[in-house]
DNA sequence: ACCCAGGTGCTGC
DNA sequence: GCAGCACATGGG
């Protein structure tokens, strides 16, 4: 059992934040997480974390995990300095989450499936794919499934994904898994890469574009500058930057269907620039709020 | 019966 | 490079 005191951690707002899939809150404050094939019980009070793991596995894994050494006061006073009133509120509503530093691996599957399906659906296909090819385990809070290695997906082939509703997003899978035995990199070597080719590298798998690939370097890899843009942040850059730019400069705007990725990409250049270096982590305290708000 | 979801691949220009 | 379309499945 390890205790530690942070400011600016919440774990319910990590575990809602759309960023990690399998992290459940199983009574009000206790949350269990998994990443690869570790699991661990946290409980919160206040600004004290309690997690129910020893020593050597706290500081060999979830210390990182949930990016305990990042100075996040210092990125939360910048951003207060220097944001415009969208971003304050996001800010007011998602100080508290941390971006996590998962696994690659169950990153790149996870991001695959995120494509084209809702939160709480994405969270079902995984934990359906875990349960079909990941190994079972235990500790002394219960049983779990690990998240399935390449080979272990490989090896059941292109069906063995089959009945797990990942519809068309199943080749993608397969195949990404086989491409990764053959040029996979390590965590390691993936994190020591610059940006760019970093991203490079992901793109060569099938089924991941753009927008999974920022995704894999955000949530998984460190990259707190990657700024995925999926259609959250879209509907926020049209409402909250190009209406607002089109009535300061008294031009007629063009309907939201109309506007081109690069568009889209000009509007975060512009409006994002404020926080070079950690555009990620506004990213995120802006998602999680619009998300948040859209459900209610 | 529609429309949308943390998009990407493929084709054709 | 960029547009247009197909791609499964579940939920409002």
């Amino acid at each position: 059992m390890t205790k530690i005191k942070v400011s600016n951690l919440s774990l319910s707002g990590i575990c809602n934040s759309g960023q990690v899939f399998r992290m459940y809150e199983r009574e009000p404050g206790i949350f269990d997480v998994y990443s690869a094939d570790r699991h661990v019980r946290a409980r919160q009070d206040g600004d004290e974390i309690t997690f129910l793991c020893d020593k050597a596995e706290f500081e060999g894994y979830w210390c990182e995990y949930f990016d305990l050494s990042r100075n996040y006061a210092a990125l939360i006073e910048r951003a207060r300095a220097e944001g415009d009133d969208f971003v304050l509120k996001g800010m007011e509503y998602g100080s508290s989450i941390r971006i996590l530093k998962q696994n690659i691996w169950e990153m790149m599957i996870s991001f695959i499936i995120s494509q084209q399906k809702q939160i709480p659906s994405i969270r079902k296909c995984i934990e359906a794919l875990c349960e079909r090819l990941g190994r079972k385990l235990s500790d002394e809070t219960g049983e779990w499934y690990s998240f399935p290695s390449a080979s272990e997906i490989a090896a059941a082939g292109p069906d063995g994904v089959k009945g797990l509703s990942l519809g068309y997003r199943e080749r993608y899978i397969y195949e990404t898994a086989c491409q990764y035995l053959e040029r996979g990199v390590s965590d390691k070597e993936l994190m020591a890469m610059n940006y760019e080719d970093a991203k490079k590298y992901l793109l060569g798998f099938t089924g991941i574009g753009e927008k999974v690939a920022n995704c894999i370097l955000l949530f998984g890899a460190g990259f707190v500058d990657a700024f995925p843009i999926d259609t959250h942040i879209k509907d926020i850059l049209y409402r909250e930057y190009y209406l607002k730019e089109c009535k300061k400069l008294k031009k007629e705007p063009l309907p939201f269907e109309t506007l081109k990725m690069s568009d889209f990409d000009r509007l975060t250049e512009k409006y994002f620039a404020p926080y070079k270096g950690f555009r990620g982590i506004v990213q995120q305290w802006i998602f999680a709020y619009e998300i948040d708000t859209k459900s209610h």
